[in-house]
DNA sequence: TTCTATTAATCAAACGATTGATTAATTTTG
DNA sequence: CAAAATTAATCAATCGTTTGATTAATAGAA
């Protein structure tokens, strides 16, 4: 029936998504995924058309849940732009935690330079959730809260790069903190306040006066 | 004669790092990179035995270099530890930047899980950097420069994951910094210079007391 | 209900194209 | 000349995709 097939397809793009982040889009053969799922590999195909139909079917279900997690935080009223950092950071962590995956996979898909329609879908993605965190960050200057010689765009890099640093190089990552970071459990138990405390204060520190 | 024979090992290793950084290690066929180069596809396994031996190539001839620019900045005597993580943020940025194809390769294939040699000897240049580094701020706090509550990994992770997210996404940081980051001309004269100031800056701050 | 049509899902097999690699012949070099 | 460098042609393997057939599920007509 139609919930069995949608949970059959969700399932697919699991599975792809978790091969895509660990082999890379070229690195993943529809041999490969389609094993690993546990499915014959016309499936692919005949779900999604094509490879690449897999790949964009990856983006679409990833960005239809992030347009509702990265709204306004910008624009709520009676707060501090600090405590709106303060928020916007713990968001941020929450939301590339539980979709670890598919943030590695969306971070070797942007250091390649390839044609067309995806690239758009995943700038477009990205400026949003970059404008939002700009805007905080502008507000915070004009009104005097931050420092007026703050460096937004490296500031955006910072924050980004740091969290990538960690859960795209798993290998050098997990050798500095001396536990795996492919680990689930460390990553929510251990990382993921660790991050975030730490860049509350190295944040507040640049930012405020 | 001898040296046109390293001249021209040296121009396929050049064009390999860079398509390699463009389109990934399996996104590069064989073809694509002797069409580039110039060379007959033959060339590449006479030189350098395989695909992946023209891999480990590339890496052996930068880490060649690198082991000459990361020397003992931690060692250096008659200077403060601000001083020495002032001096590694430069040496650490000329290089990068000045390298940054390979950089972008080399952050490709740390992000796969792939098999054997070459993540031995990826893993064990980085840590050698890492490790210089870590041994400075770890200096600064024990000798009380630095504050005690200094969190070494992660800032290790801002450092190197900064510079990663502009120089790894560049079609997200063209559009963020408003020029061109592949034009090496915007690179040494724009972003060079602000980002050393921007980490210098950021560091000073979270470090000192 | 029972029999028949229709549709969706799944499969093994095969397709043509491309991959990395090798061969054997040729050219260049010393 | 002999050795090294370079080439075009070719190799088996793997790639993403398509095929035709089969099964399972649903709907319609009696």
């Amino acid at each position: 029936m139609e919930k069995e097939k949608t949970d059959k397809k969700d399932h697919i793009l699991d599975v792809a998504e978790r091969v895509f982040a660990e082999v890379g889009f070229d690195g993943a053969s529809t041999r490969l995924i389609s094993s690993e799922a546990g499915v014959n590999m016309a499936m692919l195909n005949y779900y999604f058309g094509s490879k690449e139909g897999l790949l964009l079917a990856i983006f679409a279900r990833r960005t239809a849940v992030f347009k509702d997690l990265v709204k306004n935080i910008g624009t709520t009223e009676n707060i501090s732009c600090w405590d709106k950092v303060d928020r916007y950071i713990d968001a941020y962590t929450e939301r590339v935690f539980n979709n670890n995956c598919f943030q590695k996979m969306l971070y070797q898909e942007l250091a390649i330079t390839r044609k067309g329609e995806l690239t758009d879908k995943i700038t477009e993605m990205m400026m949003g959730s970059v404008n939002e965190f700009k805007k905080i960050i502008q507000d915070g200057v004009n009104s005097g809260e931050f420092k007026t010689d703050t460096d937004v765009e490296l500031l955006i890099a910072t924050l980004y790069g740091s969290k990538n640093f960690i859960l795209n190089t798993p290998h050098i990552s997990s050798i500095m903190l001396g536990y795996e970071v492919h680990n689930q459990e460390n990553l929510d138990n251990k990382l993921k306040p660790r991050l975030k405390a730490y860049l509350k204060k190295l944040l507040n520190l640049y930012l405020l006066k």
